[in-house]
DNA sequence: TACCAAAATGATTTTAATTCATTTAAACTG
DNA sequence: CAGTTTAAATGAATTAAAATCATTTTGGTA
C-alpha cells in the first residue's frame, strides 16, 4: 500500500534533521558562524558532509534553521510562561522576565540571529511570530481598558525588546547575571510611572513632613559651611 | 637627519588607507560581509589584493576598521549636534534625533557592527566612546538637579540606544522614513512623564515627590562640593 | 531474493581568503 | 645626481573551506 509508504522513513528523517540542527547549534554557538566548519557540524552529527546539504541548501540556510527553531521554541515557552488570567501589567512582566532570562541563557544563538539574512526574506518569520506575543498582551490590555486606548503598541514594542536586548548585552559584557531591576524599571517606564528602584520607595509620595526634614538637613549643612 | 624622514610618505600612506576604507565601506554596505570579496574591494580602491593586507591583517580586521571609523565620526557629529548651553532634556532630544537619523542613513554600516568580534576585544572601543556622549549628558543633568539624583543612567542608556536601534530596524523593515514621534515618545518615557502627546502634563503643579527629588539632588551637589 | 527509489557518502571541484617571492618606487647618502 | 638601502606594492601561488555530484548503501516492497 501507499497508506504509510515511508512513515517510518519520515520519522527517521526528521530525527536526522533534528540531529543536524542540534549539532549545528552547538558548533555555531561555540565557534560563531564564520568559525564553524560544515565538516565539524557533519562530524558532530555523525553524518557525511554531503548529507548536510541534503537537508539545507547551504551554510546560511542551516543557520536560518537553527535560528528559526530557537525563536519558535521561545514563542512556545513564552506562551507557557504567561498566566492567561493575569492583567496586562502582570503578563508584561512575565514576558519581560522570561525574555531577558532566555536571551541571557542563549546569548550566542540570539547573536547568530543577526547573521541570518535580514529584510524581505522569510528567514525571520519566527521572530515576527514571537513578537506577536507582546502585541497580543498589549492589545488585550487596551481592549479591557487596562491600558490607555491611544497606547502606541508598535513603538512600545521596540522599547520593550530593544531595551531588554541591549540590557542583556550590557550584562554579558560585564559578566553579570540576570538582574530583576531591569525588568522592574522597564515596566515602570512603559506603564507610565516614574523610575527609581523597584520596590524601594516605590510610588510613595513623600509627606510635607519628610520635605521639611530634608530642608532642615540642607540648611544645617549650609550653615556649617557659612559659604552661601 | 631623521626629523621628518618619511613625512611625505606618511601622508600618502594615510590617504591610501583611507581610500581602502572607503572602498571597503562601499562594498561591505552593498554586499554584506560574506558577499564582499577582497578582490572587489581592492579593485574599487585601485590597489592590488595583496596591498589590502599590508593595511589590514585580514577581512575581519578591515571590517573593524570600517566600523570603527563610522562610530568615531558619529561621536564627532554628535558632539557638534548638541548645544552645550541647553539643559539635559534638550540635549537628550538633540542626541536622540541625531542618532536615529544617522543610523537610518547608514543602516548597513550599523548592521555590520554586529559582524565585528564582540566582547573583550577593542574592536568596539569607538562604540563605547560614542555611548559616553549619552552618559555625559545624563550625568550633567543629575549634577545640575535637572534629573533625579537616583537616575539609573546605565539602565537608561540601554533603554535609549536599544529603543532607537530597534525603532530604526522597524522603520527600515517597513520602508518608512525618520519619524519624530519615536524620539518624542522615548523622551517622555525616559523623563518620567506619560506617553501620548508631548506637552500634556507640561506646566502642572509638581508633586511632593518631584520636590523631594529636587531637594535630594541639591543636597547631593552640596555634599560633593563639601568634599573639598 | 531481486528490485527500485530514496538517502547517504566522500572524493572532487570551486570559490575566495591569505601568503610571499619578486618588482617598483621612494628616501637617503656621499 | 648615480648608487644604495629600505619601504611599499604587486599578483601568481597556496590554502582552506563550501558546495557539488557520480557512486554506493539502505530500506522497503513484491
Amino acid at each position: 500500500m501507499s497508506a504509510t509508504p515511508r512513515n517510518t522513513s519520515r520519522e527517521r528523517i526528521e530525527a536526522r534533521e533534528s540531529t543536524i540542527l542540534d549539532a549545528a547549534e552547538g558548533i555555531f554557538s561555540r565557534s560563531g558562524f564564520d568559525g564553524a566548519k560544515i565538516s565539524d557540524i557533519a562530524r558532530a552529527a555523525s553524518v557525511a558532509e554531503g548529507t548536510v546539504y541534503l537537508y539545507y541548501k547551504n551554510k546560511r540556510d542551516l543557520l536560518a534553521g537553527v535560528v528559526g527553531r530557537f525563536w519558535s521554541q521561545l514563542t512556545q515557552g513564552a506562551e507557557d510562561a504567561i498566566d492567561p488570567q493575569a492583567d496586562a501589567a502582570q503578563q508584561l512582566e512575565q514576558l519581560a522576565r522570561y525574555h531577558l532570562q532566555s536571551i541571557l541563557d542563549q546569548f550566542e544563538v540570539v547573536s547568530l540571529t543577526y547573521r541570518a539574512r535580514p529584510q524581505q526574506e522569510q528567514d525571520l518569520d519566527q521572530v515576527r511570530e514571537y513578537v506577536r506575543v507582546f502585541d497580543r498582551i498589549m492589545q488585550r490590555g487596551v481592549d479591557r481598558g487596562e491600558l490607555p486606548a491611544d497606547t502606541p503598541i508598535g513603538q512600545l514594542r521596540d522599547v520593550f525588546f530593544g531595551t531588554l536586548e541591549f540590557s542583556a548585552r550590557t550584562l554579558k559584557l560585564r559578566g553579570q547575571a540576570y538582574d530583576h531591576s531591569i525588568v522592574s524599571n522597564l515596566l515602570l517606564l512603559m506603564l507610565g510611572r516614574r523610575h527609581g528602584d523597584a520596590g524601594t520607595n516605590g510610588g510613595n509620595n513623600p509627606s510635607n513632613r519628610d520635605l521639611m526634614q530634608r530642608l532642615e538637613s540642607i540648611q544645617e549643612q549650609l550653615e556649617k559651611r557659612g559659604a552661601w
